[in-house]
DNA sequence: TATATAAATTAGACATGGCTAATTTATATA
DNA sequence: TATATAAATTAGCCATGTCTAATTTATATA
């Protein structure tokens, strides 16, 4: 089939996709894979072999449908054994992510349903990315930031946008998970920092930084 | 750290170390990786030099201490994630082990730990094969045969000798389970078969060699 | 527009793990 | 004991994926 390798350079690529708007080229991906350059340009005549993405310098790198699936296959494995580990193993946040950067390529046709189905289908991960559908689909963003909360209302957890450890460690902290509650209670106009209500009682100020790499419902 | 190939190439010999009597050839390596005998004095060489096993004509190949206990930790995850791929999976007997060969192969400080008490520490895997300790400890066999049972008793099936598909699949067809209670109700003299009674109601005869492969309490 | 700088690509090398063919060493058996 | 056979080992080659050091091609900027 296909080399954990490949399978590492299509999630790349398919990452840098996200980030719409720029072309892909080899140097972002050498970037993304921590890898020479070179080395890209070998994966990627590689890779357009065997017709999983396409590339000239026009357009640069791009998934093809074929890619882009097996690249989604990859990313719902990923994002579903995340949860597994925070939810069945009670790991925290912020280790999470390298364990299932294992996990997600194990591969065996059923393997994915029947750990979605254990988990009683959930749609986002514990950073709150949504987690692909078997048929490919996606779950909408959700995207209010927490800065964005008018004071006095409360709002939930729902993702994060910073995946960063620093982020994460700091949120654990604060004792900050997924479904977490809250309320707003007053906006600093001078530097954009909040003073929000975490929990029941835990009442605390956080950085404008902070208030827009949360993302609430 | 170690690669996969090493990792499997130390299962192998921990493998063989089990049906103990014989030395541990290059020749016995091959076979039971599947590759060829040059292949295997390469990784002997490798090997040793890591101090993980030791290798003179005499003596054959054995671990080291720290080869053991690496081939007990990657034994350990095994049998771990087959108990999990079973029990909360619902994955069938037969298949749990080849998707348990590639997770084992996962690391992560805790991750074994965390798995085994998800699982409420179970003592053996599916197979009926005991899962190692973290300490390396290994819960005793259970070694009854089914064909030692006398007839008129009633006992559990607790383990399976043969891991084969073909036996697999033919106990799942005779719903035979760890756990499946079973009545031996008459012993043919003549080949060695056997009358039993699997569960509640369902009755047959199987052969000698059935009987031999399935370990009870 | 000339030229410096950055990006893309090629060439050649290395490590890992595997293979085949040839050779050496053991083990059996006539 | 001579010799056939099996096991162990060596040598040399292949594929994968990575790297460094050119070289070529683009892109900017004085």
């Amino acid at each position: 089939m296909h080399s954990l390798t490949e399978e590492n350079y299509l999630k790349a690529v398919y990452r840098l996709a996200q980030k719409a708007g720029t072309k892909i080229t080899p140097t972002a991906i050498a970037e993304e894979v921590s890898v020479n350059a070179a080395s890209v340009i070998d994966m990627i005549k590689k890779l357009s072999e065997k017709k999983l993405i396409s590339y000239d310098k026009v357009n640069g790198v791009k998934l093809t449908d074929k890619g882009n699936k097996l690249a989604l296959d990859i990313i719902r494995n990923h994002r579903l054994w995340e949860v597994f580990l925070l939810e069945k193993l009670g790991y925290s946040w912020d280790v999470v992510h390298e364990i299932a950067e294992q996990l997600e390529h194990i591969k065996h046709d059923e393997l994915a349903d029947r750990l979605e189905k254990f988990l009683g289908f959930p749609e986002y991960d514990p950073h709150g990315d949504p987690i692909p559908k078997s048929n490919g689909e996606l779950p909408a963003l959700v995207n209010t930031l927490l800065s964005e909360i008018e004071v006095g209302k409360t709002c939930r957890v729902s993702a994060v946008k910073d995946t960063s450890t620093v982020f994460l460690q700091y949120l654990l902290q604060l004792s900050v998970n997924i479904g977490t509650k809250i309320k707003v209670l007053d906006k600093i106009a001078y530097d954009g920092s909040i003073f929000i209500q975490i929990g029941k009682d835990f009442k605390t100020t956080v950085s404008q930084k902070f208030a827009e790499s949360l993302l609430v419902t």
